[in-house]
DNA sequence: GGTATTTGACCACG
DNA sequence: CGTGGTCAAATACC
C-alpha cells in the first residue's frame, strides 16, 4: 500500500508540474501565431492534468463506475469452446473462469467531435462487434468487440469501447487479452483503412444524447479519407494496464522494461519530443502499438519495440509500480495515472529501448507509418532519428 | 452469398 | 435479483 501512496504522490506532483509547464507552453502560444487548435489542445491537456491530480487526491473516495466495474470481471465465455444450437444447456458450463487471467488495459482515445469522427479508431487490429449494452450510470452504451480472427486463429483478444460521459469525444477502450492471431499490424499501421464501427450511440440512447449523432454523420466519417481523419485525430491517449495477471504467462518486467517516471518539467528543448508524441498520435501510431505491447508472444510484437517509448510519452509508471500486486485493487482509481502526453518527455532515444533496427532512418518510415505528418514534423523526426 | 452489425435473450457473478 | 458480458438469429451491407 505504501507503494500506492508513493505512487499517488509522484503522480500528483507530476500532474501538477505538468499542468504548470503546459500553462507556460500555452502562454507562449498565445503570443505566437499558433493555431487555435493547438491552444485548445494545450488547454485541454492542462485541464486534464488538474483533473487527474484531483482524481488522485480523491482516490478511493469516489471511484468512477466505469473503472470500478473493471474490478469485477464477469464470466468469461470461451466461445471457441462453445458449440452452437443443441448444446445450449451446457453452453456456459464450460465457461472459462480465467477471464481475470487475461491482461487488461484501458486506453482513452480522444477524437475531435467537430470532425464528425465517431466511434473507436482503428488500432491496428480488426475487430468484430459482438454486442452492445447499455451500462448503468453511463450515458452511452458500451460496445463489445472481439478479434475478427477468433474463430480462424483462436485469437481471444477482445475490447470494450465506452464513450465517456464527461467528455463525449473520449472513448475508453479496454483491451482484454492479447492477440494470438497473426494479422499484420504493419499493414494497418501504414495505411490503416480506418475502420469505423457503427455508432455506438443508438436509438436506445439518443434520448439523452444531446448531440444526437446519426448515421448521416457516420456516413460522412466513413467517406473521409483515412489520412484526413488521422490528421483530425487530435489525440489524447491513455493506457492503463488493468491487470497483469498475465504474469503467469510472461514476465512483466520483460514487458515493461525500466523507464523513468520523471517529473522533469517540459522545457522548450523537449518540444521536439512532445511533437513527436503528438504526431505519433495524430497518425494513430500509438493506438496501433497499444494492443501490441502486451503481446510479446505475438510474432508481430517485435515490429514495435516502441512500447517503452510509448510509456515514456504517456507516463505508465503506474504499471511498474503495481506490477507486483493484483492490479484490480488499483484499478478502482477514479482515473488513470495520467493521460498527459508530456509527463515523461525527458526521455532521450538512447534511454528508450528502441530496436536499433527500427527504420527511423529509412525514408519509407515516414511515408508508411506517418503518412499525414507534416513536412516539418517529418523533418523533426529525421532530426530525432539522428 | 459472404461478412459485419444489431439486438433481444441468456448466463454468471456479486 | 440486478448487472455486465456474451451468444446467435435477424438484418444490413458490399
Amino acid at each position: 500500500m505504501e507503494k500506492t501512496v508513493d505512487w499517488e504522490q509522484t503522480a500528483l506532483i507530476s500532474e501538477l508540474n505538468q499542468g504548470k509547464e503546459l500553462a507556460k507552453q500555452l502562454m507562449n502560444h498565445l503570443h505566437s501565431s499558433s493555431s487555435n487548435e493547438r491552444r485548445e489542445f494545450l488547454v485541454e491537456k492542462i485541464l486534464s492534468c488538474y483533473e487527474k491530480a484531483l482524481s488522485t487526491l480523491n482516490w478511493g473516495e469516489q471511484p468512477k463506475p466505469i473503472i470500478s466495474m473493471l474490478e469485477s470481471p464477469r464470466s468469461f465465455a470461451n466461445s471457441s469452446q462453445r458449440s452452437a444450437g443443441s448444446d445450449q444447456d451446457s453452453k456456459h458450463k464450460d465457461v472459462c473462469k480465467k477471464r481475470k487471467a487475461l491482461p487488461r488495459w484501458t486506453e482513452q482515445v480522444k477524437v475531435c467531435s467537430e470532425t464528425g469522427l465517431e466511434g473507436p479508431l482503428d488500432d491496428g487490429y480488426s475487430w468484430r462487434k459482438y454486442g452492445q449494452k447499455d451500462i448503468l450510470g453511463a450515458n452511452f452504451p458500451r460496445g463489445y468487440y472481439r478479434c475478427t480472427h477468433r474463430h480462424g486463429q483462436g485469437c481471444l483478444a477482445t475490447k470494450l469501447v465506452q464513450r465517456s460521459d464527461e467528455d463525449p469525444s473520449v472513448f475508453e477502450v479496454t483491451y482484454r487479452g492479447r492477440h494470438t492471431c497473426s494479422q499484420s499490424c504493419r499493414n494497418n499501421v501504414a495505411s490503416a483503412p480506418l475502420k469505423s464501427p457503427r455508432l455506438t450511440e443508438n436509438k436506445n440512447n439518443h434520448h439523452h444524447n444531446p448531440h444526437h449523432h446519426t448515421q448521416v454523420q457516420q456516413q460522412k466519417y466513413e467517406e473521409k479519407p483515412a489520412q484526413e481523419i488521422l490528421c483530425n485525430f487530435a489525440a489524447r491517449l491513455t493506457v492503463k494496464t488493468e491487470g497483469l495477471e498475465a504474469r503467469e504467462e510472461e514476465n512483466v518486467d520483460a514487458i515493461f522494461p525500466s523507464f523513468s517516471f520523471s517529473s522533469t518539467p517540459i522545457g522548450s528543448e523537449n518540444d521536439d519530443a512532445n511533437l513527436f508524441c503528438e504526431s505519433m498520435l495524430e497518425n494513430n501510431f500509438m493506438g496501433s502499438l497499444s494492443p501490441t505491447f502486451l503481446s510479446p508472444a505475438t510474432s508481430e510484437s517485435n515490429m514495435f519495440p516502441m512500447s517503452p517509448f510509448h510509456m515514456n510519452c504517456y507516463g505508465l509508471g503506474h504499471n511498474v509500480q503495481t506490477s507486483e500486486s493484483d492490479l484490480t485493487d488499483i484499478i478502482s482509481a477514479p482515473t488513470s495515472v495520467t493521460n498527459s502526453p508530456s509527463l515523461n518527455l525527458d526521455f532521450s532515444l538512447d534511454k528508450v529501448e528502441l530496436d536499433p533496427n527500427y527504420p527511423f532512418d529509412n525514408p519509407d518510415f515516414f511515408s508508411k507509418c506517418l503518412p499525414s505528418a507534416s513536412p516539418q514534423k517529418k523533418k523533426m523526426f529525421s532530426h530525432l532519428a539522428d
